[in-house]
DNA sequence: AGCACGCCGACT
DNA sequence: GTCGGCGTGCTC
């Protein structure tokens, strides 16, 4: 059972103390622990995670709320201070204990402690405790001001001589510019404003940031397949279903007008709504969009408010003032009371997935939350994750698709061209005939081409120029990494070789690192072109604050012919102009050392080509590329979302990877190599037990180095763990922990989970 | 955070 | 002495 022989075994006896692990406060760092406290059985039944409670603290014994967050049958701490819960704070908010649990579900899946749970969950009650901005003004007239100033003074009554001497010389302070001056606490202002010396006087700040949005009021009449959705999703409303749907619609399909339609439909109900939006797409059009439909009714959190704003948003979402909230992942944890609806735009982005501890996803966690209010949840995309569609498709989320582009207009000529037969046939440039012939024509016609270069995965693949071959690991699906000193890697089996010039396939003598800067593009621009102008964007050309935006403006008023670009411009605005999209090579991202290369790639190929011919011009796409026979780039080409996917759960499945299988990635990192080596191995070990008692043990590959093996000086060793079974891999990792945390063994190593991980490590 | 405890200088 | 401000440290 256990996995290190640690156990004294505990004798389970029915009348054994409970006690509750209460938080009391998140807010400061000296109270941000777990507190204990003996449960009466009188009230045992009512206490549970998540429950709020009412405790004596500190020494005298004030009645301070607490949250429960666990139960345990064991103290450490000395019996005899233990004090009692009080009582069950019957009053408490649902949507507090709501979030409690949901805070308790990221802690059980994700790993991290519990406080970095309720922190991911409520991030208002750290940063901001509802304190309300006060001014002091002096009450009293000046003559009578400054003989109470002479008294205090002889009195050395130094702190409230302090502020008088500040109030006189300013008429009027801030509440807090007044403690920090004076050193006086709260409780004495409040005196001094009791006895008249002074006023207190609270001001309410309630910035929009709406402010300067207008409503046009215009409503788009919705097409037939979008009335179909809408028509069934009032039915399961009216039927009192909560369901999880996917809505799988082509690029421009108008998922968006469906969505205000579907918040209609719950907010009607009385219903609140959560929209999540990946961050680089929370736009101000797109914003704009929810605002026209509904108004004051939004509230916006977003990364870019300011810390009073979001305070004011959250306020205006506790009063009840706003029943609809956009935002990207961490809108999630919005405190909605009667959440009626969550839905997760452009589901398949990476975005969802949280880089900090606890590494949460949104849509799980989405998933979670609408089960304990009973709540829909819609996930939109176009090309959404392997494993939501799986899901659809077993009937697990209830599937809607729109295949037609609203407003008809048509999806764009696609064309692949293969850069191994250009190659062969002498053309050295970066650009093949097809592409250089097709841009010249739009600069002839006036009309405008964005180039998408994916630079992402550039950390150098070995291929061939002649035959495409890639450098894979032979015993893993991943291609090798060429590194400075002249090796090739696999990242997770640590499998190594020297490099070679010469293709293992082919034989022939063009094996070589791929590279491919935006720069470069840039410049094979200016001698092919030279009369074309070129925008480049990347993250040295938009490191600037509104680089970006003025960048896309440009280009968008008609100032460049050319844009040339990384995945930063598939996503935005509409250019009606733009009726040629070149792919520079779609291989870029296809062979990253990845088990979700494919499904990048095929996802930033299609929202690529739907970039071409969103007016009226018809738009074509050239996608070049040295395979082109890889299905991801096939099935992009023709826009068939259903021919990918069963090519990559075929391959998703014979490789044990989710959907077909969860994974448990095991981060060690330490900033002593050794340290992480030494506890990676001994992890691994802990884990080989436990396989003798599984009937289908469960894989373990690594430990190895991680893809990045140091960051700032801490080491990072990588265990990878894949099973069919998600909850034998969260057993595993709850039986883990507590070893982790206590064994000196794994002293000076933090160790990190992350379940069903989106990259690799 | 909020509260008690304890130290230290001033004054009935 | 002793009153009361202010610094310190703890809270299951």
């Amino acid at each position: 059972m256990c996995l290190m022989e640690n156990t004294d075994q505990e004798h389970t006896d029915s009348k054994k103390t409970i006690y509750a692990d209460v938080i009391i406060d998140i807010s400061h760092e000296a109270l941000d622990k777990v507190f204990q406290y003996r449960v009466p059985f009188s009230i045992a039944e009512d206490i549970k995670p998540g429950v709020k409670v009412i405790v004596p603290f500190g020494r005298g014994n004030r009645e301070t709320a607490g949250y429960v967050i666990s139960l345990s049958g064991t103290t450490d701490y000395d019996h005899a201070k233990i004090k009692e819960v009080s009582r069950v704070d019957e009053e408490s908010l649902t949507v507090e204990s709501e979030l409690i649990r949901v805070a308790a579900f990221l802690k059980h899946t994700y790993g991290g402690s519990m406080i970095q749970a309720l922190r991911t969950v409520m991030p208002v009650k750290n940063k901001m405790k509802p304190r309300t901005r006060m001014t002091l003004r002096l009450a009293l007239e000046r003559a009578k001001t400054e003989e109470l100033l002479e008294s205090w003074e002889k009195k050395h009554f130094l702190a409230r001589a302090r502020l008088l001497k500040a109030l006189l010389a300013a008429g009027s302070l801030e509440k807090k510019t007044a403690m920090e001056l004076s050193g006086l606490p709260l409780k004495e202002l409040r005196k001094l404003a009791d006895k008249g010396i002074l006023t207190l006087e609270e001001e309410v700040a309630c910035r929009s940031p709406f402010s300067g949005m207008t409503r046009s009021g215009d409503r788009v009449q919705l097409n037939e397949e979008q009335q179909v959705i809408v028509d069934e999703f009032r039915e399961d409303q009216d039927g009192g279903s909560a369901r999880t749907y996917l809505l799988h619609g082509v690029t421009g399909s108008g998922k968006t007008e469906v969505y205000l339609a579907l918040i209609e439909e719950v907010l009607a109900r009385g219903r609140t709504a959560i929209v999540l939006i990946p961050e680089i797409s929370l736009t101000y059009q797109t914003v704009s969009r929810f605002y026209d439909r509904f108004g004051d009714r939004i509230a916006l959190l977003n990364s870019r408010l300011s810390k009073g704003e979001k305070f004011d948003e959250i306020r205006r979402i506790m009063d009840g003032k706003a029943d609809v909230v956009i935002g990207p992942r961490s809108a999630l944890f919005a405190p909605l009371s009667r959440l009626g609806l969550i839905i997760i735009d452009e589901e398949h982005d990476g975005a969802y997935k949280s880089e900090l501890t606890p590494k949460y996803h949104a849509t799980e966690t989405a998933i979670y939350r609408a089960g304990l209010c009973g709540a829909s949840v819609v996930l939109g995309s176009a090309t959404p994750l392997t494993e939501t569609y799986d899901r659809a498709l077993a009937g697990r989320y209830h599937l809607w698709k729109m295949v037609r582009r609203a407003g008809g207009a048509n999806l764009p000529d696609t064309e692949i061209v293969d850069l191994r037969q250009e190659f062969m046939a002498g053309n050295r440039s970066m650009f093949s005939g097809k592409l250089k012939e097709a841009i010249a024509d739009r600069l002839a016609r006036g009309e405008q081409t964005m180039l998408f270069l994916n630079r992402r995965g550039f950390a150098g693949f070995v291929s061939c120029r002649s035959c495409g071959a890639v450098m894979k690991c032979p015993h893993c699906d991943v291609s090798l990494t060429s590194h400075r000193d002249g090796t090739l890697r696999c990242h997770y089996c640590g499998y190594e070789r020297k490099t070679t010039k010469i293709c293992p396939v082919c034989n022939s003598a063009h094996m070589a690192a791929f590279g491919l800067g935006t720069e470069k593009v840039e410049a094979a621009l200016a001698t092919e072109f030279p009369t074309a102008r070129v925008i480049r964007m990347d993250a040295d050309t938009t490191r600037k604050k509104h680089a970006h935006q003025e960048l896309l403006k440009l280009f968008e008023e008609g100032k460049a012919d050319i844009l040339v670009g990384t995945q930063m411009i598939v996503k935005g605005h509409d250019y009606p102009n733009v009726t040629l999209v070149g792919i520079m090579a779609a291989d870029l991202t296809l062979h990253g050392s990845d088990f979700r290369s494919a499904e990048t790639t095929f996802a930033l190929l299609c929202q690529a080509a739907g970039r071409a011919g969103r007016g009226d011009k018809p738009g074509q796409v050239i996608i070049q590329t040295y395979s082109p026979d890889h299905y991801a780039i096939r099935t992009a080409a023709d826009q068939s979302y259903e021919e990918f996917y069963r090519n990559e759960i075929a391959y998703r499945a014979m490789m044990h990877y989710p959907p077909r299988a969860n994974m448990l990635a095991i981060l060690v990192q330490s900033g002593d190599k050794g340290a992480a080596v030494l506890a990676a191995a001994r992890i691994e070990k802990m884990i080989s037990r436990t396989r003798e008692e599984q009937e289908d043990p469960v894989r373990v590959l690594g430990p190895g180095e991680a893809r990045i093996a140091k960051i700032k000086d801490i080491h990072r060793q990588i265990i990878y763990l894949k099973h069919r079974s998600g909850e034998l891999l969260l057993d595993l990792k709850e039986r883990l922990e507590p070893v982790l945390e206590s064994h000196p063994m794994f002293a000076g190593v933090t160790v990190q989970f992350d379940y069903n991980p989106m990259t690799f490590y």
